[in-house]
DNA sequence: CCTCCACTGGAAACCTAGGCTC
DNA sequence: GAGCCTAGGTTTCCAGTGGAGG
């Protein structure tokens, strides 16, 4: 076999269908953002008032994943930038389902503050209200002019309340003659719901809601994007009109219609073909899928490993006192601590959340009430992941 | 209409890893 | 270094419960 030179004599001299790959890469903030003119002059006029040195209102925006939330976001951001050139000025942008957790949400914004390099703000140790006094104190004796973008709001609320949006949304006069405009950007419309009316009515002083694309709309910005990054003629009218129907018939989201068309292409580029097809799209589709449930996997703790393997042990679902026994086996097989049934249960609601199983009470009468557990991946790709891991290879 | 199963899920206590102050 | 603090994960305890079978 001489799979490695085919690869690189490919490489050599077949022509990429690439030119510009950043084009279609999710961070990649292009010049003009289609279809969002409203809301990003919505946004500017919000915050215009920080170019005349006054606190803006705080602004709340909603909108499913790939509305372009985050992208007007930062493009109305790095223009006011430009425009402020003022170094008391600062635009800290957070996103808190990847710092996950109250503190680490915080410690994330003090970087952008300039606190961690001073060590004011450690890794741990400190409680949740010592370092907002730091944050508000830093602000205040610096006279700072800060903009906190916090992206994924909902989740930070979803999991552990309202407690920082309620100092912060509160700090108002303390921080004079500095101040604190937030910028929040949830996925979830419903967000609201479980929310302090304080801090709500003082976060949401301006709204703003980004609705989903349409499938026409998907295919204009498809079909610009390719033009940056692919060849003439790689990415057919066809092959874009695809992609925009998978990606459309979720929820209208830009960032998969994109990330499926650059994957096509690249499906494309290592096969050798001159052009993007349907089979291509097919299978960068397939492939997207795979990574969502492999990645997720992956970053799970030993505990939720052990208990989504165990689940995938019952064909047709099962139930918890079931899989109780059956994960107590597998830890004792492969010598992993086991936990307590309760302690189970509360895993399988955060496996249940993470949409890898799906764990629902019912009551079955005399016979008790208990969750119906089901694994909602694919088996065989839940298999390949969990053979590749060092503590779960040899476990069936 | 009542019973009673096999759990659920809240509450509190406990443990660990880390930082703070003195 | 002792004795304090907190966050986050876990265990322990237990009152509460939807509904099939009687």
């Amino acid at each position: 076999m001489s799979g490695i030179d085919e690869i690189f004599r490919r490489a050599k001299e077949g022509r990429p269908l690439f030119v510009n790959r950043e084009a279609l890469r999710p961070e990649y903030v292009p010049a003009t953002l289609p279809f969002r003119d409203a809301q990003t002059k919505a946004i500017a006029q919000v915050l215009a008032p920080i170019l005349r040195g006054s606190k803006p209102s705080n602004l709340l925006l909603y909108g499913k994943t790939g509305t372009g939330k985050t992208a007007v976001t930062n493009y109305v951001l790095s223009k006011l930038k430009a425009e402020a050139n003022t170094s008391d000025l600062i635009l800290a942008y957070v996103n808190t389902r990847l710092a996950d957790g109250e503190y680490r949400t915080l410690a994330d914004f003090a970087k952008f503050l300039d606190l961690r390099k001073e060590k004011q703000i450690p890794l741990t140790g400190l409680a949740i209200g010592e370092v907002v006094d730091r944050i508000s104190d830093n602000i205040k004796s610096n006279k700072k002019k800060v903009v906190l973008v916090l992206d994924e709001i909902d989740y930070l609320v979803k999991l552990f309340g309202d407690d920082i949006l309620y100092a912060f949304t509160r700090s108002g006069e303390r921080l004079a003659p500095g101040f604190l405009a937030l910028v929040g950007i949830s996925n979830d419309l419903k967000f609201k719901e479980g929310l302090d009316p304080r801090v709500l009515s003082s976060l949401s002083e301006e709204e703003l809601v980004f609705p989903p694309y349409t499938v026409d709309e998907l295919r204009e910005i498809l079909t610009e994007r390719a033009k940056m990054a692919f060849r003439p003629s790689v990415a057919s009218s066809a092959a874009i009109n695809m992609c925009a129907a998978i990606a459309g018939s979720e929820h209208g989201d830009a960032r998969r219609a994109i990330d499926l068309l650059r994957i096509a292409g690249e499906v494309a580029e290592r096969e050798g073909l001159s052009e993007i097809d349907e089979s291509c799209i097919r299978r960068a589709s397939d492939k997207m899928e795979h990574d969502r449930v492999d990645e997720a996997i992956r970053s799970l703790p030993v505990q939720n490993k052990a208990i989504l393997l165990a689940v995938s042990m019952f064909n047709g679902g099962t139930n918890t006192g079931e899989l109780y026994i059956a994960y107590s086996n597998l830890c004792k097989k492969i010598g992993v601590e086991t936990l307590t049934q309760r302690r189970m249960s509360g895993i399988l609601g955060d496996l249940d959340l993470l949409g890898l199983v799906e764990a629902s009470v019912v009551s079955k009468g005399r016979r008790g009430r208990t969750k119906k557990i089901q694994l909602l991946i694919g088996k065989d790709a839940l298999e390949k992941t969990f053979s590749e891991d060092t503590t779960f290879g040899a476990a069936n």
